[in-house]
DNA sequence: ACCTCAGATGTTAGCGCTAACAATGTTGCC
DNA sequence: GGCAACATTGTTAGCGCTAACATCTGAGGT
């Protein structure tokens, strides 16, 4: 199977054996409709004898569109940016693209810059980009030669179209269910500072208690570890110890959580005979701690699919200063997803869009919350 | 800052504005000796104003290179994989390669076969394949169209060069150390059959059980997830209740771990003080879990920084029936990671070339385990 | 002054593909 | 039968870049 002896066949190759042009290969790969079924079948029948494939680098020379989408991540290692970008790749491919990944190093500006350079050498045509941060999400905000960019779990104000998950309707669910257990207040063990998972479900706990005409207590802000858990589970304990009303924890991961387990297990508080547990993530480990963790469940398969549906709609919507603008139409035009939530979405005339899609989260009760007889301490 | 009104700056608007030739652009691009110092000031001038950045597809179709790697993985959502996927990135990102991925939906031929396919669709010089269970490798094996590969946790036999964690030497450290503990024997809860990583477990397992003449228990396989841990400690809790001596379990991975501490629990058997546990993986959870767990620590990062280096080696050897191969020559040569392990690297000439490099896994002991008075039950 | 040679630059010819247009053959309709 | 409309194919001209070769300078040796 060589012509050109050795060397990678190309349409040309291809043409010769079929005995038709370069352009009627063109035509058949691209299935353009005025080519003879007899034709056709010739061509791919050579196309096979050849193990003849496009070469995609050519393709994009002349058509100006790479069919890359590129996407930022910071620490795909925990969990919930894992499973993000996982469906992101899946929801991708099904759409056609290609994706190509930088892990942030850090979450300085320098570092989105440089990712940023690094995906804009490499002719992505739109980018997502998983950005928890207020700062990096704001560093992506000015940074205006990586569009069309869809910021996943991204915040408001950016100007950027966004994907997230209603952390706040998540976290307003949980506080909600233990106060409903009969807990006069619940406490709180934050996400780390900056991050908007973490504000948005200090937000929706902070809502629920006011709600509910709840005390508020001071919120302890960790950094998503374990470790960190751990620590604020252990102060919490010591307050406990000295006699304050500590009866029900809204943690803001799972991960935290176990460390708050760990902690209040070693200064012998029962989980949740006397102190009730709230996670966030269901991670598939929560089901199985000693006790089971009652959590808020994510729809990251959900968020994958809107992220790409946003950024399609985006690129088919034209406009932008994008340097991959091809002259052709798009594909899948007005593919957006539902758009929901209470925040402003003007974009009825895709003028300002300031789309924001947002992606339910769902309370799953386990054994680490039990009913609280009403009363003082 | 617009030759071209509007449209991306190409080499020749630069060359115009620097007043040289497109061609001399390109030889400071590409950092040619011959210039004049003068000559780069003004044409690096030129292309800061105008924002110019070189076209990829253009480059790559000329040069018949493009820098692109292709990574093939496997629900990317465990934490090995994860951790693996984002050191290979970042390992490629510093050898000044892209990465593109794809998440194998399954684990059937047909989708091998889909995914390689994309990766050569997309013009990969070369691949990675976190390829943990045997019937992949085998697939990716045959498939000679994806070439130069690596296959990571590979395992022998395919041809392929490999890049793995020890994970027979873990788990032959994690059983030992049970033994050493006074256990007469260990029990083991093992990974998913046909996960190349489970059975090197088993391996290991059993190595150290026969070297120290201890009876071996038939190993009980589970599918890695908690659920599965928790249903083979049930059984392995049942057993003891019906009197078998069961006295130490290692545990595959530490998410099952997690089950099985939780099966233990409800049953009333203390860890350590019943029966001691070891995992693998270290998770960061596992040093906050009730109780902490030993478990066997692998050395992700250096599995990704080898992988990377085997496969640049690979591509500069040259040779292998890759459609891009180029005909200038490589870079790093000779970049290949230390070989070690016990196998068969014949890779003195490049001729056999079964390289296969082993990287570390070291144990993290914690409180799972404790002392155990010798003596039947 | 002549020639040589290397340094610095420009010119030309593709890489493999698609778009635009041109050139056929084919059908249908009055 | 003639002519328009269409279906089918071929031809040509780039896309933006790099490699190879051609050209032009000026320094150095004799």
């Amino acid at each position: 199977m060589s012509e050109r002896d050795g060397r990678t066949p190309v349409m040309a190759d291809v043409a010769r054996l079929a005995g038709v042009s370069h352009q009627t290969v063109s035509r058949v790969l691209n299935g353009h409709p005025n080519v003879r079924t007899e034709t056709v079948v010739r061509v791919r029948a050579a196309i096979e004898e050849l193990g003849y494939r496009r070469n995609p680098s050519a393709r994009a020379l002349v058509t100006r569109r790479t069919n890359l989408l590129g996407v930022l991540a910071f620490d795909s290692t925990l969990f919930g940016p894992a499973r993000t970008l996982a469906a992101i790749e899946n929801a991708a491919r099904e759409a056609g693209y290609f994706v190509s990944i930088v892990n942030l190093d850090g979450i300085t500006r320098e570092a989105v810059v440089e990712a940023a350079t690094y995906l804009v050498e490499q002719s992505v045509e739109g980018c997502i980009a998983i950005a928890p941060q207020r700062a990096v999400v704001e560093a992506l905000a000015d940074l205006s030669g990586l569009r069309p960019l869809v910021a996943v779990e991204g915040g408001e104000g950016s100007g950027l179209p966004v994907v997230c998950v209603d952390q706040e309707g998540g976290a307003y669910t949980a506080t909600r269910h233990l106060l409903d257990l009969g807990h006069r207040t619940v406490h709180h063990i934050a996400g780390k500072r900056d991050w908007l998972e973490g504000e948005a479900r200090v937000e929706g706990w902070r809502r629920a208690l006011a709600e509910a005409g709840a005390p508020v207590p001071e919120p302890a802000y960790g950094d998503w570890s374990p470790r960190s858990g751990y620590e604020l589970g252990l102060r919490l304990a010591g307050e406990r110890a000295r006699g304050a009303e500590v009866t029900a924890v809204f943690v803001a991961n799972d991960q935290m959580s176990i460390g708050v387990l760990r902690a209040f297990h070693e200064h012998g508080i029962g989980v949740p005979g006397d102190v009730s547990v709230v996670g966030f993530d269901d991670i598939p480990e929560a089901e199985y701690l000693t006790p089971a963790l009652t959590t808020v469940w994510q729809d990251f398969d959900q968020v994958g699919r809107a992220s790409i549906d946003v950024l399609l709609a985006e690129l088919s919507d034209g406009g932008g200063p994008s340097a991959l603008r091809p002259p052709v139409t798009r594909h899948r035009p007005g593919a957006a997803a539902s758009r929901r939530g209470g925040t402003p979405s003007t974009d009825a005339s895709g003028a300002v869009s300031s789309v924001r899609v947002v992606v339910p989260a769902r309370m799953r009760i386990r054994h680490s919350t039990a009913p609280r007889l009403p009363g003082p301490p």
